[in-house]
RNA sequence: GGAGGCGUCGCAUAGUCUGGUCUAGUGCGCCCGCCUGCUAAGCGGGUUGAGGUCUCAAAGCCUCUCGAGGGUUCAAAUCCCUCCGCCUCCGCCA
């Protein structure tokens, strides 16, 4: 949600912004003359309402004095009683239309508001998907070539270490599911370690959340919009599963209001994501990639939105910190406008080296929300001088284990199909160096 | 799943039975000022959030806000209904 003043005093700035995203910047106009009606709305309703107030305050101390009146000021006092009563009543059918009034426009203004995303940071670069700017390179790419042999896919190396399996997922569950299994599992388990000693060195407070929310926690994190057809909904009890920690980490906070000097808050949460993923079908289908349910380990920042951009390079920098100790070689994109999604400002992309499909692969993802999500999950923070203002909100991805276990078994491969170990996880698989097939 | 109790402006509490004098009182905490070698005490004032209006801005004025949403009424913290949360007891259960 945007702050209804700078639509109003800045909607060359909104419509730009809508323009750059490849959204209708039309939307400004509808939502600029809704605002408008809905001011008049108000105004006219808190008139008629106050003088509403003032009468019924003389309805009480009127009555009284009847009460106590004698038999000559009777009639008098009564007429006068019943004159106040009679306006009141016909006040009170003008205040109830005032006010349904109101109430329809301001509906109709929140619908419009939904279709106005975040404001694009200007450092974004401008244009569709493919319109992205590559930031940095870490690492080289294995030439298995040179190397004697031909690599194994994910699925491939994760069959032969007993570590994935998808037969069975399927059999049990259906198409995008897995099992993880033997030194799968402890690989996850390793993984999820090593990340979380990372962050707590970093000073981020560990974080199990519900995976199951209500419909307000959901609609606030603006997962029921776009994306909603991608939600697993629980008809039965009204509750959805979440795709991402997010979620939860967001609501965490909704409707506080935190001290600065608590600010930022960092968290990073684990837990499992669920995901439809309608409308790729036929994208992905082998291996593990693309499933719709996995675990992940998920960052999430609360800042002085003056912090944000300077948070959102921290959480960068986690991020390729946990890639970097894996040893995978990974670029990071700047992501064009066009792409962002409709709470980020700007989001950087970390993508992963996957050699069996000779390209990069988003493993991880880091947004800068700023106000957007929190004016909607009115979560606020009170600055030193007292005043009252939303805070910002980032998230970053630090582990999504389907896609990082696919990138490490595929680089970290030998000619048999073994798997080394990177250094820094081996304390965590017990100081194993290898994982190789069962026998 | 069943029965009962509770939810008030940071915290604690009054008000709800019996609707209007609640423009929500009081204590604590916090902030400002006075007083004072300093500190404490004492004295005075302030202290929810949102929206609207006015304004360069502020002050001011108005409306809403007593867990949430509806209803009754000229008028709701107060009466009625639904929902949510917490507590106690019973049942079932990892």
């Amino acid at each position: 949600m945007l702050d209804p003043r700078t639509v109003r005093t800045e909607p060359d700035a909104v419509r730009a912004s809508q323009t750059a995203r490849g959204a209708d910047p039309t939307v400004v106009d509808r939502y600029l003359d809704l605002d408008r009606s809905r001011r008049e709305a108000i105004a006219a309703f808190e008139e008629l309402r106050a003088r509403q107030k003032q009468l019924g305050r003389r309805i009480g101390p009127a009555q009284g004095a009847l009460k106590r009146a004698d038999a000559a000021d009777r009639d008098q006092l009564q007429r006068e009683v019943d004159a106040l009563l009679s306006e009141a009543a016909g006040l009170a059918d003008e205040v109830k239309a005032a006010e349904a009034r109101s109430a329809a426009l301001q509906s109709e203004l929140d619908e419009v508001a939904l279709d106005l995303d975040n404001l694009v940071d200007p450092a974004a670069p401008v244009g569709g998907e493919e319109d992205f700017t590559v930031i940095t390179e870490v690492g080289e790419a294995r030439d298995f070539a040179a190397e004697g042999f031909e690599p194994r896919d994910h699925l491939e190396l994760g069959s032969r270490l007993r570590a994935i399996d998808v037969e069975r997922g399927a059999k049990v569950s259906g198409s995008r599911f897995f099992y993880l299994t033997g030194d799968g599992a402890l690989l996850e388990l390793a993984l999820l370690n090593l990340a979380m000693s990372l962050a707590t060195r970093n000073g981020l407070t560990p974080v199990i959340p519900p995976a199951l929310v209500n419909p307000a926690a959901m609609a606030a994190t603006g997962f029921l919009g776009q994306a909603a057809e991608n939600v697993y909904h629980l008809q039965d009890d009204d509750m959805y599963l979440v795709g991402t920690a997010e979620v939860p980490l967001a609501g965490y906070h909704a409707d506080e209001i935190l001290p600065a000097e608590d600010l930022p808050l960092h968290y990073v949460g684990f837990s499992p994501c669920f995901r439809r993923e309608a409308g790729s079908h036929g994208k992905d289908t082998r291996g593990i990639i693309r499933v719709h349910q996995f675990d992940k380990v998920e960052m999430f920042t609360y800042c002085d939105p003056a912090d944000a951009v300077a948070e959102h390079d921290r959480l960068l920098s986690w991020e390729r910190e946990f890639l970097d100790q894996l040893e995978i070689p990974y670029r990071v994109i700047d992501v064009a406008t066009g792409d962002l999604g409709a709470s980020a400002a700007r989001k950087f992309d970390i993508e992963a080296w996957i050699p069996t499909q000779g390209r990069y692969r988003e493993v991880t993802s880091t947004s800068n929300c700023t106000t957007f999500q929190s004016r909607r999950l009115n979560t606020r923070f009170r600055a030193a001088d007292g005043t009252v203002a939303p805070v910002a909100t980032l998230n970053g991805t630090l582990v999504a284990m389907p896609r990082v276990i696919v990138a490490l078994l595929e680089n970290h491969q030998d000619a048999n199909g073994d798997v080394r170990v990177p250094a820094a996880l081996q304390p965590f698989l017990g100081g194993r160096e290898w994982l190789r097939a069962p026998q």
